[in-house]
RNA sequence: UGCCCUGUGGUCUAAUGGUAAGACGGCUGACUCUGGAUCAGUUUAUCGAGGUUCAAAUCCUUGCAGGGCAGCCA
């Protein structure tokens, strides 16, 4: 149960004063012109955890009321969505469109009480009408027509008797309101597109004001939740479910998410995918649903973390780092320990007998005993991390130096006696011996290391595509600069080819998680992964001391 | 500058007229066969000014700051 908020406030003293007869019912209103986002789950765990907690009802319906922008596509990877995130609507998965005669009927009402109007002003007229933020508007000329004109014009409106754009229907109300959803809001428009659900069976479509309030009466939604830009838009809602004499929800705006170092616009959003900036919509760089399933991220991870950011009314941004705490949070807990080398650096263990192999105790989870333990393969010549040997290291790097004695994990003790270079002085491999004594990672005596190196065998390893991600900007608010694109980090993506993988990994499946011990979290990419192509996508690295204590330094 | 909304540590959220709390981040330290995890400690806040009240983050007035609204988008 999540903790209390002003949503769930509100609730509460409905329920205290019966307003609803002890009903709580949501809905999600997604439009299906472009795929979720963080953003959106924030809304979707809101909506659905209410119902939940509440033991209501949560109605996930799609506002299609703009064909020309509108698409199947989009419908199906909402739905995979929402569910991915652990949510269900049972059977009851709406459309607007569903709608459309009943709203006809509804905007037919309204007019017979002499509330809405046939406008044969054109778009740029209404704007000059409309009047600005300081002044007034000024009525139609059109405002005036008898009920019976506007009945008559209205069904040739439907009938496709006029061109697009020439008329519209429009709420009366008042062209002097201060607020300027009131003045006159267009309810209709003619628009020949053909829509995803209905086809051509309209040429005139409903305008989403009109639409949406009249959509959650329809559904008996209770609280209709939506966030702030439509706080303006409540007076005209209410007037139309007034008007109209309908039940009446009552709907509660919250504040948006908005995340740093990243960006939440679907139009920006677009606008990486069509310019090529990322691999499509589901890169694991982005923010939508789709990319963070594909980056590996769980949904519990995500359930959790929009608990925790709650839900107010003041615009806020928050740490993306706070994200990162709940998938490193879930992984720990159950992603599998396995050990990986990313940037391999090959050692020789000089005093360890030809080809011998032995077969290393390694425990798959310290944090669930219950996964049990695995077989790692330990020879004579090995890859460990290139980061975890310095020639000359400075204060506080504990791991491989020359004539330094460190533990690889699970095996044995190495000390390093010799370092190989190439002609342009880069270290090639390294030479150490080990001591037998130390097998399984403890010494007899009791001597101590300073540090625990992850390794593979490099005749027992497989090799992988590694892909490591950043944050895909540079700045906290890019949406704020005057081009985004300016502040895209160039070291969002690094493709690490060659990497070596303990013999465990072999038979992984695309989606997987594994921590590799050390380097982070990844998660087998579902995309890319073939058969002679191990692809991992790191999610998430691990909190690292070493590399804050090397950024204090410079 | 018309109307609407919002101002609590670095960040996000609580406190519902009665001791300003928690999480993340940061910084210490302990422990550790992952420089992970875990544990302990620590740092920093009620936008300003008036008012009501025994008592104000909370209510009122006002100022300031931030956000939203002038699509036949949602």
């Amino acid at each position: 149960m999540a903790s209390s908020n002003f949503i769930r406030d509100i609730i509460d003293e409905d329920l205290k004063t019966d307003k609803y007869k002890g009903r709580v019912h949501t809905r999600f209103p997604p439009e299906p012109n472009g795929y979720l986002h963080i953003g959106h789950a924030k809304s979707i765990c809101l909506n659905f955890g209410i119902a939940r907690d509440y033991k209501g009802l949560c109605n996930l319906r799609f506002d299609d009321t703009n064909p020309s922008k509108e698409e199947v596509e989009y419908v199906e990877s909402i739905k995979e969505d929402v569910r991915w995130l652990g949510f269900d609507w049972d059977d009851r998965e709406y459309y607007a469109s569903d709608y459309f005669e009943q709203l006809y009927e509804y905007a037919v009402q309204l007019i017979k009480a002499g509330k809405a109007y046939v406008c044969e002003l054109n778009a740029s007229q209404i704007r000059e009408y409309r009047g600005t933020l300081t002044e007034p508007g000024k009525n139609s000329p059109y405002r005036e027509r008898s009920i019976r004109e506007n009945l008559d014009l209205f069904e040739r409106m439907r009938a496709g008797e006029f061109p697009d754009g020439s008329h519209v229907l429009r709420a009366k109300i008042n062209m002097a309101s201060p607020n300027l959803n009131m003045r006159d809001p267009v309810m209709y428009r003619i628009l020949r597109a053909e829509h995803h659900r209905t086809g051509n069976t309209w040429c005139i479509y409903p305008m989403y004001d009109f639409t949406h309030c009249l959509s959650d009466s329809i559904e008996g939604i209770t609280h209709s939740i939506c966030t702030l830009e439509f706080e303006n838009n409540r007076p005209l809602y209410d007037w139309f479910l007034d008007e109209l004499n309908v039940y009446h929800p009552q709907q509660i705006e919250f504040a948006r998410l908005n995340l740093s170092y990243t960006i939440m616009s679907k139009r920006l959003l677009l606008t990486l995918v069509k310019e090529g900036y990322v691999d499509g919509w589901n890169d694991p760089r982005m923010p939508t649903i789709g990319g963070i399933r594909r980056r590996g991220y769980t949904p519990e991870s995500m359930r959790r973390f929009s608990e925790r950011i709650g839900v107010a009314k003041r615009d806020s941004m928050v740490d993306i780092a706070l994200l990162e705490y709940y998938i490193r949070e879930d992984l720990n807990k159950h992603a599998p320990r396995v050990m990986g080398v990313l940037r391999p650096l090959k050692v020789i263990i000089e005093n360890y007998p030809d080809g011998q192999v032995e077969e290393m105790d390694a425990i798959n989870n310290p944090e669930d005993l219950s996964l049990g333990t695995r077989k790692v393969p330990f020879s004579k010549v090995i890859y460990i991390e290139r980061d975890d040997f310095m020639e000359d290291p400075p204060r506080k790097f504990f791991r491989l130096a020359p004539g330094r004695e460190v533990r690889l994990r699970y095996a044995y003790f190495i000390t390093c006696t010799g370092v190989i270079k190439d002609e342009n002085g880069e270290i090639t491999e390294l030479r150490c011996t080990y001591d037998p004594a130390t097998r399984g990672g403890d010494a007899p005596d009791g001597r101590k290391v300073k540090s625990t190196l992850h390794w593979v065998s490099a005749e027992h390893s497989i090799p992988a595509e590694v892909r490591l991600y950043d944050r895909l900007f540079t700045v906290e608010n890019p949406a704020a600069e005057e081009d985004f694109r300016s502040c895209l980090n160039p070291n969002s993506l690094e493709i690490l080819s060659g990497c070596r993988l303990e013999p465990y990994m072999a038979n992984v499946k695309p989606g997987e998680r594994y921590q590799l011990e050390r380097m982070g979290y990844f998660c087998v990419d579902t995309k890319d992964t073939t058969g002679d192509n191990l692809v991992l996508n790191r999610t998430v690295t691990l909190r690292d001391q070493w590399v804050k204590i090397q950024n204090k330094g410079e």
